[in-house]
DNA sequence: AAAGGAACTTAGTAGCTCTAAA
DNA sequence: TTTAGAGCTACTAAGTTCCTTT
């Protein structure tokens, strides 16, 4: 499984948003094997309360809707664990399911997403096509410079004044680099060296073709030797797994760049150039590993220098003249007007605090409660309305104007292929908008200025300008062990800092995706015996031993968070190591009661039945302590962590989190997709994202509009009911002769035209009554969250192509762009 | 081994844009 | 054409984890 070395050249090519035509069709391949898969009992009972801690929930201004997001009282759902979970040893070689590929190459963010109903679908034989207009010729296309050189690209950058040098280069290759398919885990197992063996290996799998897949995603990237070789020890799989994780660790390590390319480097041996240098292979001499080869961007891009707008404030009446800063400052207040944050004390105390120190002791205004921010927020409000009312035109003028500036910022070249960088915005100052109870909330965010920020580029690229006149950056580094292309410390905490990574889109975010998702497959593995080892534990005699066992079956049962310490000024919130006494019940025979606030100030509230040894552990840890005090007193994630990578390599308790959910959706899809169409397949699959998104406790806040929303389906509904009853009335009549009641009595109808009218009628009220509980049970529910971070897009797209659902029904175009590097997998995939 | 530093993932929301119903 | 509301994106806060230093 997993766990194999692969390189391919079409997998993962990454497009930003290109536009172009095509659809994509999943067609159904051969009937995928049904495993026989039990997903851990990992069910939540319950309960959505939106209930971030009071700010939340206390609305926004008068708008409130009132509606209490009640959180109901969860249900109680006995657990049983009853079987053991991996059971993908027979996992049937797929057939020979040979992926268009090379159709397949332009895929991602080409997509003109069109209704699947628009489009007669072709038949076809494969598994998936894509049908793509070659992607026009925005991005991603530069030189292929053999040498890499640098400064080229910084040409393309934006670099260099003239843009007429490189029309020069004749050849505008698209370079777009697969994704390095290193295998996972190795990053988290930092040490392995490379063997000749490896090196060889390597050499080879560069210069095979890939063959048509033959198992699962993983293979398809080794050369043949290898694929049979692994098939005849398909038996012995999951024993060898950990083998096979090391093995393609060294092999991978480098990371290769497209097979093309690799060819040509072949022979272009000798080459000193950066490009040779990345196929090396690296010695990874014990220190972190090597992110990149070359790095070429253009910074960062500041917010505009404030705009002093003049407008008064009032304090006891009276206007105050105010300097551009401390009218800034006061701005930034008097906008959040509208917001939670104003009723807290905390937000008001921390924000006068600050100002106070820009307005000086003996100015004017003297308390708070004395200021009258109205008339700026009146501006602003009218600023707004004016920006509203702008014509398409002058608002799209405006976009253009936007983007020009920022394009420069927007792409840098790492090893030599353009991608998104993620947010090179840097952040523009504010008052601290801190979640849940947080002691800093309303703190001035200070300006960022050049001073700040440490940039991180590649060694003979170009350092780009300050932006700023008369500035300069803080510092200029070339470290190629880190992905981050600048960082500055927060203002707010200058113990942290802020990154400016890559995008999503990205190879170096995809790669580290895709790692993620093998660790979590290869928890597969490991569960049971993982289980059984904390299930014996439970009785430990070693109180530390029985902490970590109660603290492993809440976090795989329950899918809790890690819970790191938390500093003092911080939001008071808790994970599983942190879980103070209060926030566990437990209430006999064998239910435990959770409510505590989770990250984000989010509130967990699930009661679950427990085996029995946990419920008396619980209760045995909880004996003569104070509430306030740890529930784990002996541990924390350190220890856990510590404990849980003696029983897989690079397991930690995150990733029981993305197992539990990938897992749960793989199950659900494939235990309840029936044939139907494609809308029923969608529900299925909301429906699983659902029960995902609740095990995790991904919430949202109700939408201010919720109740009127629903009152206006009910409405509908009520109308429609009455419709109905018409309408039986009139079959009554017409099957007695009579003449009808309704209005457009003109034409008789006839009672089976009525009763026509009445079954559409029916259908219409259910599917209404439908979309209303859903959208009730939604309504605290966030499926995104789950979708981007927990669930393995392969399952999706696997799935997807074996039900002929097109992927652009479920991701939408950056889902797409993300997971680029999944896009290709075989439709047998099974997490 | 505890504390702190560093780097990266995960999270909800504000405010936009797109779409379809009126 | 207007507008409600669904859907998306950008934003940045808040986690986890690994590593280094004390």
């Amino acid at each position: 499984m997993a766990v194999e070395a692969s390189n391919k050249p079409n997998v993962s090519d990454r497009f930003d948003d290109d536009d172009s035509d095509g659809p994509i069709y999943f067609k159904r391949s051969s009937t995928a094997p049904k495993k026989s898969q039990l997903s851990p009992e990992v069910r939540k009972s319950t309960s959505h309360g939106n209930d971030r801690q009071s700010y939340k929930q206390a609305s926004d201004g008068p708008c409130s809707n009132g509606q209490s997001s009640s959180v109901q009282k969860g249900k109680i759902v006995p657990s049983s664990r009853a079987s053991p979970t991996n059971s993908y040893v027979g996992r049937s070689k797929a057939s020979t399911s040979n992926i268009k590929t090379s159709s397949l190459k332009s895929s991602v963010g080409n997509l003109k997403v069109s209704p699947l109903e628009d489009k007669p679908k072709p038949r076809l034989e494969e598994n998936m096509v894509i049908n793509v207009k070659e992607e026009n010729n925005k991005i991603n296309h530069f030189e292929e410079c053999e040498d890499n050189k640098d400064n080229q690209i910084q040409k393309d950058l934006g670099h260099g004044s003239s843009a007429n040098n490189k029309q020069e280069r004749p050849s505008t290759l698209s370079v777009k680099r697969p994704l390095e398919q290193t295998d996972s885990l190795h990053s988290s197992m930092k040490k392995s060296k490379l063997s000749e063996h490896a090196a060889s290996v390597k050499t080879k799998q560069a210069s095979v073709k890939p063959e048509p897949k033959a198992d699962d995603d993983d293979d398809d990237n080794l050369p043949l030797v290898h694929r049979m070789k692994k098939s005849s020890a398909s038996e012995a799989k999951s024993s060898s797994t950990k083998k096979n994780l090391t093995k393609a660790t060294e092999v991978n390590k480098a990371g290769l760049p497209s097979f093309k390319k690799q060819a040509k480097k072949l022979k272009k041996s000798g080459s000193d150039s950066e490009y040779c240098k990345s196929t090396k292979l690296t010695p990874s001499s014990g220190d972190g590993q090597k992110k990149w080869t070359t790095l070429v961007h253009n910074g960062v891009i500041f917010p505009p220098p404030y705009q002093p707008h003049g407008v008064k404030m009032l304090y006891k009446g009276k206007t105050v003249d105010l300097t551009p800063e401390q009218e800034e400052v006061a701005t930034m207040y008097a906008v959040m007007r509208d917001t939670d944050y104003m009723q807290k004390d905390t937000f008001k105390n921390n924000f006068w605090n600050d100002w106070r120190k820009l307005l000086g002791r003996n100015h004017v205004i003297q308390n708070l409660k004395d200021c009258d921010f109205t008339p700026i927020y009146d501006w602003y409000q009218s600023e707004k309305e004016k920006k509203k009312q702008m014509s398409s035109e002058e608002k799209k003028a405006l976009k253009e104007e936007k983007v020009k500036q920022e394009e420069k910022y927007m792409w840098a070249i790492v090893d030599g292929v353009k991608e998104k960088v993620g947010n090179f915005r840097v952040e523009p100052p504010g008052l601290f908008r801190g979640r849940g109870e947080h002691p800093k909330m309303g703190k001035l965010k200070r300006r960022i200025r050049p001073s700040d920020i440490t940039i991180n580029i590649g060694k003979d690229a170009p350092i780009p300008e300050c932006p700023i006149p008369g500035e300069r950056w803080k510092e200029i580094r070339h470290d190629n062990t880190v992905t981050w292309l600048a960082f500055w410390n927060d203002p707010i905490n200058p113990k942290l800092f802020k990154y400016v990574f890559m995008a999503a889109s990205s190879s170096l975010k995809g790669q580290s995706d895709k790692e993620k998702y093998e660790k979590a497959r290869m928890l597969k593995d490991y569960i049971e015996n993982i289980r059984a080892t904390y299930t014996k534990n439970f009785t430990s005699k070693d109180i530390t031993k029985q902490q970590i066992a109660v603290a492993t079956y809440l976090i795989d049962k329950l899918a809790l968070r890690a819970g790191n310490e938390k500093d003092d000024d911080e939001a008071d919130t808790v994970g599983c190591c942190t879980l103070k006494v209060e926030n566990v019940k437990a209430k006999p025979p064998n239910y435990l009661e959770f409510n505590f606030l989770g990250k984000d100030s989010i509130k967990y509230e699930n009661t679950v039945a427990v085996e029995q040894p946990v419920y008396n552990a619980i209760l045995k840890f909880q004996k003569d302590k104070q509430p306030g005090d740890d529930l784990f007193d002996k541990l924390d994630t350190s220890k856990l962590n510590t404990h849980l990578k003696e029983l897989m390599p690079g397991l930690t308790a995150k990733v029981f989190r993305t197992f539990n959910a990938s897992i749960t959706l793989d199950d659900k899809l494939n235990t309840d997709t029936k044939d139907g169409d494609v809308g029923d397949k969608i529900g299925v699959y909301q429906t699983a994202n659902k029960e995902v998104a609740i095990i995790c406790n991904h919430q949202r806040s109700v939408s201010k509009s919720h109740t009127a929303q629903m009152s206006r389906l009910n409405e509908k509904i009520d109308e429609l009911k009455g419709v109905l009853k018409e309408l039986k009335q009139d079959l009554d009549r017409a099957k007695k002769g009579k003449p009808l009641k309704s209005a457009d009595g003109k034409r008789k109808k006839t009672p089976e035209a009525i009763e026509n009218k009445i079954n559409q009628t029916s259908l219409k009220i259910d599917k209404m009554e439908r979309d209303k509980h859903t959208k009730e049970e939604l309504k605290t529910v966030a499926l995104g969250t789950s979708k981007i971070n927990y669930l393995d897009p392969r399952i999706t797209v696997a799935w997807c192509k074996r039900h002929e659902v097109p992927i652009e029904k479920i991701f939408n175009k950056s889902l797409l762009a993300k997971f680029s590097w999944a896009m290709d997998v075989d439709p047998d995939f099974r997490f």
